[in-house]
DNA sequence: TCTGGGGTCCTAGGACCC
DNA sequence: TCTGGGGTCCTAGGACCC
């Protein structure tokens, strides 16, 4: 039966900050950035000044993860501020997800932070499960220096909303039996796909707490908000069953690179060798994933701030990095208005898998020159590094050739469905 | 005053075909 | 001549997650 499940959900807390701390104090630092106001943020001067995690006493000041370290500062003027260090993340990441892997096989990886345990099958006593999920809390703490905190109970929703409650360090269930107690009563935008386009709607129409939206009319929901409104009526009455299924790329739907650039672009040529930097990154992951893409999107987003979009089904697939470039400056050109830019992005999808047996006939160009061509880019960059072969074009540019694709290639996947 | 980056899914409108 | 639907594909934009 379903109900038999058990399902654990690890959430290190305060991630980004945590691993910070641990590793500062590792390297014989004094201060435990957990127990002062303190946040992880990038630099304002390249404008990436914005709150990637935030300390305990840095969240009594009501600092608030993706708001503008100005606007943090000004909330609490002796607030500590470091610099990320995503290869850091990365390999805390791993750390962790390997000592859940001791507790059993199916561990999936929600985001770089979270994962999902079933522990289905694996007790015959009831409290087992918890005391288990103190021992895992407990083997994280102190082999990797860091607190996290787990939920318990019968499907992946309601460990989630679990693993949130109060915080750090802690394991709490919350099975079905539990619902009306400790989910209901929480505010309506606790709850997983309630956002902050969907919490004022829902507020006008009377819904505050979860139970609220619990017991609501569905059929009205469905007509103001489709799918998504069934969907978050489920969860608020914790109907959910997707399976934990361990990672891998075959799921994967596209790739995709953006940045914010330090300066505002305002000539077609800076662009130009933008989008190639960010093709760069996004062509080696793709051939590194063994797919073709076949739709090509560019983004931009102005100073301004606002955004667009152009995109391109094609008549082939490819995986080549000068196929990609070449085709998202014609959408680039097609896109742009003249505004100077802030942001540029591009991301391929409808991927497939790259067995080379049904060549389009359109594909155009030198389809094996040019396969050679990026095979042996691939080869040298995994050689010799990743900057040891760039494009002439960024020579004297003053930009950077290799956009984004951060550190390693097992970035974990992240996705708003569970 | 300043506002990142990497994802997935859904909707709505128009083109096109039967 | 004027009228109708349904299905699928493509595109742009917006919702949500961490």
């Amino acid at each position: 039966m379903e109900s038999e499940r058990i399902i654990f959900h690890i959430d290190a807390n305060s991630a980004f900050l945590s691993w910070e701390a641990a590793y500062r104090l590792n390297q014989g630092e004094k201060i435990d950035l957990r127990t002062i106001p303190s946040v992880v943020g990038g630099d304002p001067k390249t404008r990436h000044g914005i709150v990637l995690a935030k300390s305990i006493p840095a969240k009594a000041y009501k600092i608030k993860t993706g708001e503008s370290l100005f606007a943090a500062a000004q909330k609490c003027p002796n607030l500590t501020i470091v610099p990320p260090s995503y290869d850091l993340y990365l390999k805390c990441s791993n750390a962790m997800v390997d000592i859940l892997k001791r507790y059993s096989p199916s561990v999936q990886r929600f985001s770089i932070d979270e994962c999902f345990l079933d522990y289905t099958g694996k007790t015959l006593c009831k409290k087992s499960p918890f005391n288990k999920a103190c021992e895992i809390k407990d083997a994280i703490k102190k082999e990797l220096g860091f607190t996290v905190n787990i939920g318990i109970s019968n499907n992946k929703l309601l460990a989630k909303v679990a693993s949130d409650f109060k915080k750090p360090d802690m394991v709490h269930t919350l099975f079905p039996e539990e619902l009306k107690k400790k989910m209901w009563p929480l505010p309506v935008e606790d709850l997983f796909m309630v956002g902050r386009a969907t919490k004022p709607k829902l507020n006008r129409m009377g819904i505050f707490t979860i139970g609220d939206l619990a017991n609501f009319d569905l059929d009205i929901l469905k007509f103001k908000f489709k799918k998504p409104g069934l969907l978050i009526w489920e969860y608020a009455n914790g109907m959910e069953n997707s399976k934990v299924s361990p990672d891998s790329s075959v799921g994967m739907k596209g790739i995709g690179n953006s940045t914010t650039i330090s300066f505002d672009v305002e000539d077609r040529k800076t662009a130009h060798l933008i989008l190639f930097s960010l093709v760069e990154t996004v062509g080696m992951r793709l051939r590194a994933s063994n797919n073709l893409c076949s739709l090509v999107s560019v983004s931009i987003k102005s100073n301004k701030f606002s955004s667009s979009s152009k995109q391109r089904k094609l008549y082939f697939s490819t995986d080549s990095t000068n196929a990609i470039g070449e085709i998202s400056c014609q959408l680039f050109d097609e896109l742009w208005n003249g505004d100077p830019i802030r942001h540029i992005g591009v991301s391929v999808s409808s991927l497939s898998s790259n067995q080379r047996n049904q060549l389009s006939f359109f594909y155009p160009g030198d389809i094996e020159k040019d396969e050679r061509l990026n095979r042996a880019v691939d080869d040298i960059r995994e050689k010799y590094g990743k900057n040891s072969l760039v494009r002439s074009s960024f020579l004297h540019s003053g930009l950077k050739p290799l956009n984004g694709g951060s550190g390693s290639d097992s970035y974990p996947v992240m996705s708003s469905f569970l």
